[in-house]
RNA sequence: GGAGAGAUGGCAGAGUGGUCGAAUGCGGUAGUCUUGAAAACUAUUGUGCGGCAACGUACCGGGGGUUCGAAUCCCUCUCUCUCCGCCA
């Protein structure tokens, strides 16, 4: 969320970036400025009162240790009154800042400057296309049934053992996978991130420290037993590491890579989008997650845009890369790219990565702080992630793309991996 | 799953009802000394809120209660450790 402090300051300049994202702020800023004077005026009060009643109990106490009951015991009958007001007024205190709360987490996070105006997908803008989108021979066709035809993945008994969206790999299509996630995180801890392997399972705390919760709960699977979630993204695991952190600003940057199963209930999708590998409910993802000192995330925003392009390129598919505009860009992001590449036999632009920099959004929520040498207070840090990247879709454009009449063939960089260059 | 013990500042660890935001040690930072370093010595060293500041206030795992007054007593939740059981 947006610290209240940056809305007090900048509630003008907030209120036209959000116009960018299609929200009007105009009214709900204004009702949390008139709540946190009115949060003000009660906590001054409140202290007073406080302070009157510590002083008043060290009194009892000293009245008590001279051997003066009787006017300890006097004094005791005037707490009655200042104990009611202090429960009044702490009442008062908590509802407001409950109130205050719940308004600052509607407010989506202030797009960049550079963010373009747009209600949805199709107005973002494409910075680039590169590559050679191939031409496949007559007999060519989607991967969803190549993965039938090589026998590499089975979605029907995935729908067996589980449900639709949960498809078994298996054979050159499970060695595939595993090739894939080595390759990536291998090119991200040579980039300097640092690999860690998370829980898969978070508990409430996590949930709502990266922003899932309260408002995406549907979109995650709730173990109600224990009260935990499966994580829809490394995102979530990996950033709840440094929740209630405060840095130390030359330990700038933080870089973390890690590889994670992730899980998503896709309430509400249907039709010919989610066929095949194009939309799972379980699907393997390679996150980067970077924690940056405010005047550096935007560089840092460009270094993941380039080590992620770098990864394609790497994979010889062709790609796009888009700037997402302020109605695609999400909730909590200020900018986004995301990458896209061409499946070839379905003849669509498929997502592979959002790269985003949310600047201070996630680090308000998870009192993610950093503090210099020279710096009397903690400042919030910024918060950057992007997949490096998601497998299936990339499955999708490797199988669509790469096949032959002799077979599928293995790019060059995934062999070492793989173990195999065709798959036939 | 059963029985017991515990959770205090960056770390270790004292504190069992009053002047405790909390002893002490280690660590960190600054300084003195030194050619430099080490050692020694001196000072300083948590976070939030309000305030220009002085200062006030809150925080001793989370929540609730008792009390004029709670780190300290009671209830509850979470987590950790030890032993037993079960088991990858």
């Amino acid at each position: 969320m947006l610290s209240l402090k940056y809305l007090q300051e900048n509630k003008d300049e907030a209120i036209k970036a959000l116009k960018i994202k299609n929200f009007d702020a105009t009214e709900i800023i204004g009702k949390i400025i008139v709540l946190d004077e009115k949060r003000k005026e009660s906590q001054v009060k409140l202290d007073a009162t406080l302070a009157e009643m510590n002083g008043l109990s060290k009194e009892i106490g000293m009245l008590f240790k001279s051997g003066k009951a009787d006017e300890a015991n006097a004094a005791k009958e005037k707490t009655g009154e200042l104990k009611d007001s202090i429960a009044e007024l702490t009442a008062i205190q908590n509802s407001t800042i409950q109130e205050l709360n719940d308004l600052l987490l509607q407010i989506p996070n202030t797009p960049h400057s550079s963010v373009p105006a747009g209600k949805g997908e199709n107005e973002n803008v494409i910075e680039k296309t590169c590559g050679i989108i191939p031409k496949l021979h007559a007999e060519a066709i989607p991967h969803w049934e190549l993965a039938k035809k090589y026998n590499i993945i089975d979605f029907e008994l995935g729908n067996k053992i589980t449900g639709a969206g949960f498809p078994l790999y298996r054979g050159k299509g499970a060695i595939l996978q595993r090739a894939l996630i080595n390759f990536f995180l291998d090119e991200n801890r040579k980039a300097g991130y640092e690999e860690v392997i998370p829980p898969l399972v978070v508990n409430e705390a996590s949930g709502y420290g990266t922003g899932q919760l309260p408002d995406k709960e549907g979109q995650m699977y709730h173990v109600t037993e224990d009260n935990l979630y499966l994580i829809p993204t490394a995102e979530v695991p990996v950033t709840n590491i440094y929740r209630d952190v405060i840095l130390k600003e030359e330990d700038f940057p933080v870089k973390n890579t890690a590889y994670s199963a992730c899980f998503r209930r896709e309430a509400g999708s249907y039709g010919k989008d989610v066929r095949g590998l194009n939309r799972l409910h379980q699907f393997d993802k390679v996150e980067i997650v970077q924690l940056q000192h405010p005047d550096k995330s935007y560089e840092a925003l460009e270094g993941m845009v380039a080590h992620v392009e770098g990864l394609i390129l790497k994979l010889e598919l062709p790609y796009r890369l888009l700037r997402l505009c302020g109605g695609d860009t999400s909730f909590t992001a200020a900018l986004t790219f995301d990458f896209e590449v061409f499946s070839a036999a379905q003849e669509k632009w498929l997502e592979v990565s959002s790269v985003s920099n949310f600047e201070a959004y996630q680090s308000n929520r998870l009192k993610l702080r950093y503090k210099g040498k020279d710096m009397k207070k903690p400042e919030l840090a910024h918060t950057l992630n992007g997949s490096a990247l998601a497998l299936p879709r990339i499955v999708a454009a490797l199988l669509e793309n790469n096949q032959t009449p002799e077979g599928i063939r293995i790019p060059e960089a995934l062999v070492p991996y793989t173990g195999f260059e065709l798959i036939d």
